[in-house]
DNA sequence: ACTTGACTACCTAACGGTTGGTAGGCAAGA
DNA sequence: TCTTGCCTACCAACCGTTAGGTAGTCAAGT
């Protein structure tokens, strides 16, 4: 039985992956929960620190994730940059889920600027992170590219989240397939 | 003097590429107009429509210049690539702008149905495009690269769009610059 | 030349409804 | 007895939209 605390956290970030940030109320959330309206702001002060809350979940469920399968020694890069892509496709197979974190970027100067901080070290997590899986692929002769290890690593991103977002407006699952494709070739050795 | 109806669509076009849709009222629109809000309805029917019509003028200004570009026997494959990077480069030297319809692809799923259609036709005739400047690249040998030409559209329209929203979240231009350096190291020949 | 009627562009006032948020109460558990 | 979790009832502010009215323009009728 999870609590209802975890419930906001889950049916916001649903909604906010689905239609945005703007577009979502505390009524959408709390009909969703099966809770009234007011409830939430017992578990969370106000809308701005309830976003705050999905985005520093969202973010630290993907940091124990990468953090861990870029540790494990049994892991090639090449295993690491599928585990990395995995998620795009769950999401590209929703018909109208995004990342949490693409979907703010679209109105991000409309948040608050404490939801700002977060969506912005969302991004700068998962570049680094791409990075030293490039720096790695390249070190141990897996992969094989002649760009800068974060140049490649801003392309990975940056299409993927555009292809994410371009596949749920477009409905076309080549968006994102096409994506990883052209990844794949970049760096095959 | 531009008519209060243009003064409209440029007031709404501008807000959305800055806060997205939902973030943007007939007030907000109006004030920057300099009229009262009801005033917009004697324009535009309602939000829908103006949303509808500020996506119809967006595309057609694009359509007209892109297919002018295809068009002129002097103009090299790349010199077409040059100039469609170059409004992404524009709205990347602003600080809150992105395209308009990368804006809203992050809450498309939020938008009326006459407006999704809209998003989805812009996205759709920018990649067709994109894939003919490809085709004649490899055909005059301006190019060269080994992959299908839809792929590589999709992934060149892809990454710039989701450079533009990450450039904007992370205040950093190194995202769109890394992106066309590494689409230009893709082409070359 | 003067009046009439239709039209455009904009206004003020107000509509019903929704927004995020507040105050206070009540029942259950420690 | 005190805290936790959720409730009802309410608030001011704002939403898109409607109604009704006021100027100003312009062409046709007399």
């Amino acid at each position: 039985m999870t609590d209802t605390a975890t419930k906001i956290l889950d049916a916001g970030q649903f909604l906010i992956q689905t239609r945005g940030y703007s577009a979502v109320s505390f009524q959408n959330i709390a009909t969703k929960v099966g809770i009234k309206k007011p409830s939430i702001i017992h578990h969370f002060e106000n809308k701005c620190s309830l976003g705050v809350a999905i985005i520093q979940r969202y973010r630290s469920n993907f940091a124990e994730q990468l953090e861990a399968i870029k540790n494990d020694p049994d892991k090639t890069s090449w295993d690491s940059l599928e585990f990395y892509f995995s998620p795009y496709f769950h999401f590209a197979s929703t018909p109208d889920q995004v990342c949490l974190c693409g979907a703010l970027s679209g109105e991000v100067t409309a948040l608050p600027e404490e939801m700002r901080i977060e969506v912005k070290l969302f991004m700068e997590a998962h570049q680094l992170w791409l990075k030293e899986i490039l720096i790695n692929g390249l070190n141990k002769q897996e992969m094989n590219f002649d760009m800068p290890p974060i140049q490649l690593a801003r392309m990975i991103f940056n299409s993927l989240q555009g292809a994410l977002l371009v596949k749920r407006s477009t409905d076309d699952l080549n968006q994102i397939e096409d994506v990883r494709r052209t990844i794949i070739k970049m760096l095959a050795a």
